[in-house]
DNA sequence: AAGAAGAGTGTAAGCGCTTACAATTTTGGC
DNA sequence: GCCAAAATTGTAAGCGCTTACACTCTTCTT
């Protein structure tokens, strides 16, 4: 087998009969190129199979066609998901999906602003699931001159989707509360996760908005900070049986969480919902098995709608719209491990 | 705020007094370079904080930073965990990380074998999962001039890190025969995953050669295909429970199929041990909970591994060792959803 | 101590693309 | 029909890096 050769854009040029100038334009369609010139390229170029040299066109100024998403971290099953929508609609869109998973660590968010510029060398765009950033960190962003969409975040100056977190979280809490529970602990991701799941804090929001519809307040001793992952609401809910009062009810702030909630419930004799009524948020897979009440998200058109924004703002660069916000319907599904209390 | 501008190599050569081609040579660590440079240079980059742009290193012969992972899936657990492991090791070592899943799509590995020399243009190595390659794809890879390796696939040219997976099938079964079962299901993810879970058919070798081993043979008509999803082993476990004469001991061929398979027997008020005994593959974190005896696997530990061969192979190119092949250790893990059959 | 071999460094030619800007052709108004 | 304006196409200069090759010093040989 001859080493193929790379077929560049000269080759397209020569065989369309037209310069290299001529074609790159109407490969990127751009205006003053005529219908005749356009099918000439688009014709040769498909004979040839060919297809731009990313490293060139980018040192050129132009487009690296790859987008990067940055995540908290990519295995919580609300992460893969939502990844892998956006990867389908990055790739059904020709580019490359760049993943960036913070894994925790500030160290992995502080390497990549301190190297803005390097990241925006490499990539066009950048999607956001879910981090959570400084104002500085928004601002160097926006200034970045990537592309920027995100799912989950709140007031940023780009494209956003994602669920009203504090209507779920509220959605939720107020299940438990119109069951006649008004002792209630919450299992939150806030300031575990080093840097990530900027959800949370509105989802303890929705918690004691609920709370205060029932004249309630939110007592700081039931708000367990928790890891959004079964293992997170396993300690957490260890804690809580160990170290407080049993509350009557659990809200966790993930589907994740609440599994874990249930583990360490299972492992001190106790069930949902005799001993203590639990909800999560996600609708994760298991939890239909596990019969665990929660407050349902679509989670992979969350990641394909973002992703599906970035790349609109990519190739209508010149469209200049005032960034959206849009909100993805959440629904309660009560089943098995919430009850009404007695 | 002044827009940043390029730091580039020209920078570099003229704060340390050395031509480009003098830092180029230093920056790569390539011999003919005193130490005197060596250390000169290596201070005017520090000082100026200067990153190559790998768009221009890419496009003059030199590497682009980047490896691509490939995997059926980034949504399933196991993927998810290896992805990540993976791309913590790419990330340390300086690469960016390039996901593409396969989605059970075959159009999509076509797409990319289609276009391996474009793919090599915008990475400098693949770690494949678990994709099942043809011969043919596999010699292109190999004649890509991509650095490879792989998790969890056999007799490949390159560097294989995984599990015996039929060896971990064969505990999973044997534990099954040990316990006086002898009437046995096999969801198995053979073939169903387009482009899938290679894994499937060394699982079913296990399976095989246990029954054999006790003087078994394997019914066709016990042998389930599913999806390597909770949903592909509800079907699965559906249709049997629907079509089939019940065994007493189903084995699925991970512990996504596993919860599947449970699921569908609870809907159906069947339950295991007491209805059928099941086993799985994995130790997935749910496991636990749900009491399912299995054969655990190390999972991120493979993608770590396999990710550091990899970044090894491509940072001594020089040193061409031959491929090598890794297997973990794989331990049985009996809990509650086996039991002796009467 | 002269010359060959080698180590260290520099020169310059691209890699394949984008993009001012210049050159050419087409269009339209009168 | 003639000329300016608009539309189309081409020329050429890079983008920031790698690398073949030429060149200048050092070291050893003998």
């Amino acid at each position: 087998m001859v080493k193929a050769q790379r077929v560049t854009i000269q080759d397209v040029a020569v065989l369309s009969g037209l310069s290299i100038c001529t074609v790159s334009r109407a490969l990127r369609n751009l205006p003053n190129v005529s219908e005749k010139a356009q099918a000439k390229v688009a014709d040769a170029a498909a004979k040839l199979g060919y297809k731009a040299s990313s490293a060139a066109a980018r040192l050129a100024g132009g487009s690296t066609g790859s987008i990067a998403i940055i995540a908290p971290t990519a295995t919580a099953w609300f992460f893969a998901q939502a990844v892998e929508a956006a990867e389908e609609v990055f790739g059904d869109s020709g580019f490359d999906t760049v993943l960036i998973s913070l894994r925790g660590k500030s160290s992995v968010k502080q390497k990549i602003f301190g190297d803005l510029l390097g990241l925006s060398q490499r990539v066009d765009g950048v999607l956001l699931l879910n981090v959570d950033l400084s104002e500085y960190e928004v601002a160097l962003l926006a200034a970045s001159g990537l592309a920027v969409a995100s799912v989950g975040m709140t007031s940023v100056p780009w494209d956003n989707v994602g669920i009203d977190d504090e209507l779920a979280a509220w959605q939720a809490t107020s299940h438990l509360l119109g069951l006649g529970h008004w002792d209630l602990a919450v299992l939150s991701g806030r300031e575990t996760l080093e840097n990530s799941v900027l959800t949370s804090s509105d989802r303890l929001k929705g918690f004691g908005r609920a709370l205060k519809d029932h004249h309630l307040t939110v007592h700081p001793d039931l708000v367990i900070n928790s890891d959004s992952t079964i293992d997170g609401g396993r300690k957490a809910m260890n804690e809580l049986i160990a170290h407080r009062s049993l509350p009557t009810a659990v809200f966790a702030d993930c589907d994740e969480a609440a599994f874990g909630a249930l583990m360490a419930m299972r492992e001190h004799g106790l069930s949902a919902p005799k001993n203590v009524s639990v909800i999560g948020i996600d609708d994760h897979p298991m939890s239909w098995f596990l019969g665990l009440s929660t407050v349902a998200q679509p989670v992979a058109d969350q990641g394909a709608f973002a992703a599906n924004l970035l790349v609109d703002r990519l190739q209508n660069a010149d469209a200049p719209n005032e960034p959206s916000n849009h909100f993805l319907d959440t629904k309660l599904i009560e089943r098995k491990t919430t009850r009404r209390q007695r």
